[in-house]
RNA sequence: GGGCGAUUAGCUCAGUUGGGAGAGCACCGCCCUUACAAGGCGGGGGUCACUGGUUCAAGCCCAGUAUCGCCCA
């Protein structure tokens, strides 16, 4: 073995050999354990929160199927509409100077697709850097055939159900991709803005309280008042209750529009009087339908005046009830150009009462960046009070369950308030709506044009198009868990896996995804008693992994990490040319510059897939974000490593020796050390806390038994502690001693695997054929770790007195480093020890461990004193009841002693000092269980019997 | 404004029925000891955000305050 682990050398032809094999697929054996990848978008590439949610999914799938279980591990891509759309439109732009216009529909998709296949293969491989143990013969992507298929059944069949309608609503627009957006997808910021006030006469004459002649009323969006059809004032406000049923007439316009009573108009704020503009304003639009007051579209696609308005009744259709008309002047304004120059208008007629600053939120298109519009537009939409019952009930019930918890009171306010949901998007990206218009706007929706003139009876004569938008990549996403096990078509894997078991996800995606998941699930799939299925029944809601500095990490920002340059490393000009290069935003480069060369002064250091996955695991403890820290990645590397020395060292004393090992039913004779009984003890403990942390979630605590007994027991203790016995054991002490050398490396490496799947199987592969594990019932040694079987608790091989005893044995030779350290021996230098007060215990105890103590502590000879013996002038350091004594001749100066033992004693004051306190409280000794009490009894005589002691020296030593 | 979360060592974080404050990294000292210097041995370091309450006992439970973050309006 190379002195150095080296990742890079093993990583990927193992991972395709595993491949190969077919090690992936489900073995048909086994309960059914599946786990449904949140599909990753197919413009993208994965970044450290994909890294840190897949590593924890390929543990729980390689643990269960460890564990015996049929696993699979489903995968697939999302086709992401408006991003997809957007990329590639900007390529087209960019490389031929050409529009999806000049395209067409269908050349403009083909050209997708011709995109997809080039760029879909990034994060395919990626995903098998990270080791992902995924069956990519079932991957899927969401706009091939059968997920099509399942989309359009969904839809035809909500259709026919009545939980799906099309209606001419007001949405979030967005007006540089000219399509709807759902509430999701637009951010909310703040923003310094402006309140304008504005004079609204009133009509016929009327005035108000005050005697005046009109109204003011305040809005940050002044070009909206060509669509006002009412203005509202609190029904609880003297100033103007008296004007409701009256008048106004509307400037610019000369529209006259009532006055309303509604709450919306709140009293305190502004003027107390709200224009409503009931299609521009989703407040103002709720308000309009409260007071039937029509809605009046003065705004087209791009967000700029129309011409002439739309005037719409409250259910969408046409309305006479007022004028297009709208001024010439303002006619093709952008919506902000518009703005200034009705403002312009206002002040012109005086009617301009003052301008304050404003603080104000205002939409943002996450995508496009631009403010969304509320416009009315005919959207389809799915009706979803009657799917909310049944989800939110699977949460209440347990048959979903959130972890951690508290995301569930997340998930039910979002349900509560759930609104129909917008599923249409004006976009060719995308499942086109399977529905079909005649030419007198009548609408039939079918599987198929074919099926909807049979459906209906249309005779062939009638012209029919199909509905030109496509359905929200949601929609289709919503449906993952059963459409990627081959519903509707095919529903035998279904049967197998479905539910799904986890559901590994960010918290920022509950709404968009999880939530929607359920309601289609529970809608569609019905298990054999009829009873509605879930997607999932663990839901585990990872935080976010954020920057060095804590800040989310974001494309714009230009801090995000791709997992592959912690695994394989990168220089910091190449990092430089990743983040900044290719920009949307040239000038935020400098600034990325800047800070990429402060984080990573000399770019990245390889680390390995195993050490990245073994940090995330170590970090992904539940319910908070994550901020990513180099330096566990630097000191888990470091682990590595030491795991790889260590079977470096197990291997060199083993290999070509007699190990124990069962040939032809025959097994050399094998005598167990002390150490031997306890490393196997701790393990077991290890395998247990590995277990429940798995189950658990709790992926941090497995990970830190792993590192804990690795490093700290297996390492720092039982390999050295073999080494006496290796070097000077009998042949019988020595052959045991290997024994367990193999048999706990070979059980350890299996444990860990989940987490770290390359090198362990590496170093397993070397040390399997040395242990008598039989690796699989045909009696294969050659097959891979991955598919063996997880190490069990075993409560038998856990020897309490192997235990108590070793940790004696540390303790003793803890003492004499402590010496050592704190008075500058040298290590290498030999000494000797004298011992006093030795009890029966002790005695056996250093009868037993003699050649361990004087190998790990360095001794040359340990004596007994008896009671009576007079000890010569010494260090001393006290083990229970045991005083160790170390001869200070020659070696160690008096103040130095003293010095030290003054240190010790204090600290040791301070603890007697605490527990005296307590004991001495009445009530603690009056209330407390007499277990607590014991105990510190116990720790009171503990302390002061090694107080006595070490006060004694301190009188010898300072006499002289 | 409503809801949720966080606040523990210099940094990043554990601390699960309330009963001796922990880890990794960083820091200090010694050591290239034949598995590992990506290492070994030893050591220092915390008013557990603050205030009050419950309790024999509070990092943990309760109430409130502050600061930061997220979601919703």
């Amino acid at each position: 073995m190379e002195k150095t682990f080296n990742p890079s050398e093993i990583e990927q032809s193992l991972y395709q050999s595993w491949e190969e094999q077919g090690y992936f697929s489900p073995t048909g054996e086994g309960d059914g354990y599946s786990i449904a990848i949140p599909p990753p978008n197919v413009t993208g590439s994965l970044h450290m929160g994909h890294a840190f949610q897949q590593t924890i999914m390929d543990t729980l799938i390689r643990y269960q199927r460890m564990q015996g279980k049929n696993t699979l591990w489903q995968t697939g891509m999302d086709h992401a509409g408006i991003a997809t759309q957007m990329v590639v439109e900007r390529k087209i732009a960019a490389e031929e100077d050409k529009t999806r216009h000049d395209y067409g529909r269908e050349a403009f998709i083909d050209k997708v697709w011709e995109w997809k296949d080039e760029s879909g293969g990034t994060i395919g491989k990626q995903m098998r850097r990270l080791g992902n143990s995924i069956d990519w013969s079932r991957e899927r992507f969401t706009m091939d055939d059968g997920m099509s298929e399942a989309v359009q059944e969904v839809f035809v069949r909500l259709f026919e159900d009545d939980l799906i309608y099309r209606g001419k609503r007001l949405v979030n627009w967005d007006p540089k991709f000219h399509t709807a957006i759902s509430d999701l997808e637009v951010e909310n910021k703040d923003k310094k803005g402006h309140m304008w006030y504005l004079r609204y006469p009133l009509a016929d004459g009327v005035k108000t309280a005050e005697g005046k002649d009109y109204l003011v009323v305040a809005t940050t969006r002044p070009e909206t008042v060509l669509g006002d059809t009412g203005v509202a004032v609190n029904p609880k406000d003297d100033r103007y209750k008296n004007l409701i049923g009256k008048h106004i007439l509307l400037p610019l316009v000369n529209r006259l529009i009532p006055i309303v009573g509604d709450d919306h108009a709140d009293m305190t704020k502004g003027s107390g009087c709200v224009k409503i503009t009931p299609a521009h304003d989703f407040n103002d639009n709720e308000v309009g339908k409260r007071h039937d007051l029509p809605l009046i579209n003065i705004l087209d696609k791009n967000a700029a005046i129309l011409a002439s308005a739309e005037v719409y009744k409250n259910n969408g259709e046409p309305s006479t009830a007022y004028s297009t008309e709208l001024p010439s002047e303002f006619a093709g304004l952008d919506r902000f150009v518009a703005r200034k120059a009705i403002v312009a208008k206002f002040d012109e007629l005086g009617l301009l009462v003052e301008v304050k600053d404003h603080d104000l939120v205002a939409p943002y298109g996450d995508r496009s960046g631009v403010i969304i519009e509320p416009l009315l537009t005919d959207q389809w939409y799915v009706r979803t009070a009657p799917l909310v019952g049944p989800a939110v009930a699977a949460v209440e019930t347990g048959q979903i369950e959130f972890v951690p918890k508290q995301y569930e009171n997340m998930y039910n306010a979002w349900m509560r308030d759930l609104q129909d949901w917008c599923i249409s998007r004006q976009l060719w990206w995308g499942h086109r709506i399977p529905a079909w218009y005649d030419e007198n706007g009548g609408v039939y929706v079918g599987r198929t044009e074919a099926e909807v003139r049979a459906k209906y009876t249309l005779s062939a004569d009638i012209v029919l198009k199909q509905d030109d938008d496509v359905l929200d990549t949601w929609f289709s996403s919503a449906l993952w868990t059963f459409s990627t096990l081959g519903w509707p078509s095919n529903v035998e894997d279904l049967k197998k896996f479905h539910s799904t078991d986890v559901l590994v996800t960010g918290f920022d995606i509950i709404f968009f995804w999880v939530a929607r998941m359920i309601m289609m699930t529970m809608h569609f799939i019905k298990d054999e008693n009829g009873q509605p299925q879930v997607p999932f029944k663990k839901v585990y809601v990872t935080g976010l992994i954020r920057d060095e500095n804590g800040d989310k990490m974001s494309k714009s920002k230009g801090n995000v990490v791709d997992p592959l340059d912690m695994i394989d490393g990168i220089a910091l000009d190449e990092l430089l040319e990743k983040r900044t290069g290719n920009m949307m935003q040239p000038k935020l480069a400098a600034k990325i510059t800047k800070l990429t060369k402060k984080e990573y002064p000399a770019g990245i250091e390889a680390h390995g897939t195993d050490a990245l996955r073994f940090t995330l695991t170590s970090v992904a403890s539940t319910g908070r974000d994550i901020t990513w820290d180099m330096k566990r990645l630097d000191g888990y590397r470091n682990f590595c490593n030491k795991l790889w020395n260590a079977s470096r060292y197990v291997l060199m004393n083993t290999e070509e020796q007699d190990c124990g090992k069962i040939v032809n039913g025959q097994q050399g004779e094998m005598e167990f050390s002390l150490a031997d009984r306890w490393i196997l003890g701790q393990f077991q403990q290890t395998v247990k806390t590995v277990h429940e942390s798995f189950e658990a979630f709790r992926f941090d605590l497995a990970s830190q038994a792993l590192y804990e007994f690795t490093w700290n027991q297996f390492c720092d203790w039982y390999l050295e502690l073999t080494k006496p016995v290796l070097f000077k054991g009998s042949e019988a002490q020595q052959r045991g001693t290997r024994h367990t050398l193999v048999t706990v490396l070979e059980s350890l490496l299996r444990l860990m695997h989940p987490i770290m799947p390359f090198i362990t199987e590496t170093i397993w592969q070397r040390v399997v054929p040395l242990s008598n594990f039989v690796a699989d019932d045909k009696g294969n040694e050659s097959a891979s770790i991955m598919v063996q079987r997880f190490p069990q608790f075993d409560e038998s091989q856990c020897d309490q007195t192997a235990i108590d005893d070793l940790e004696w044995v540390k303790q003793f030779i803890v003492a004499i480093r402590n010496i050592r350290g704190e008075m500058d021996i040298s290590p290498s230098k030999e000494l000797p020890v004298l011992l006093k007060n030795v009890n029966a215990n002790d005695q056996r105890r250093l009868d037993e461990n003699q050649q361990f103590l004087s190998a790990l502590a360095k001794l040359d000879s340990i004596t007994v004193l008896a009671d009576n013996d007079d000890a010569p002038l010494s260090a001393t350091a006290v083990v229970g009841d045991l005083s160790v004594l170390i001869p200070m001749a020659g070696l160690i100066d008096k103040e130095a002693e003293l010095a030290r033992l003054t240190k010790a004693i204090d600290k040791l004051e301070i603890d007697a000092q605490r527990t005296r306190g307590k004991l001495s409280n009445e009530k603690f000794v009056g209330k407390a269980p007499e277990a607590v009490i014991n105990k510190e009894k116990a720790k009171l005589a503990d302390a002061e019997s090694a107080l006595a002691k070490l006060a004694e020296q301190m009188v010898q030593i300072s006499a002289l």
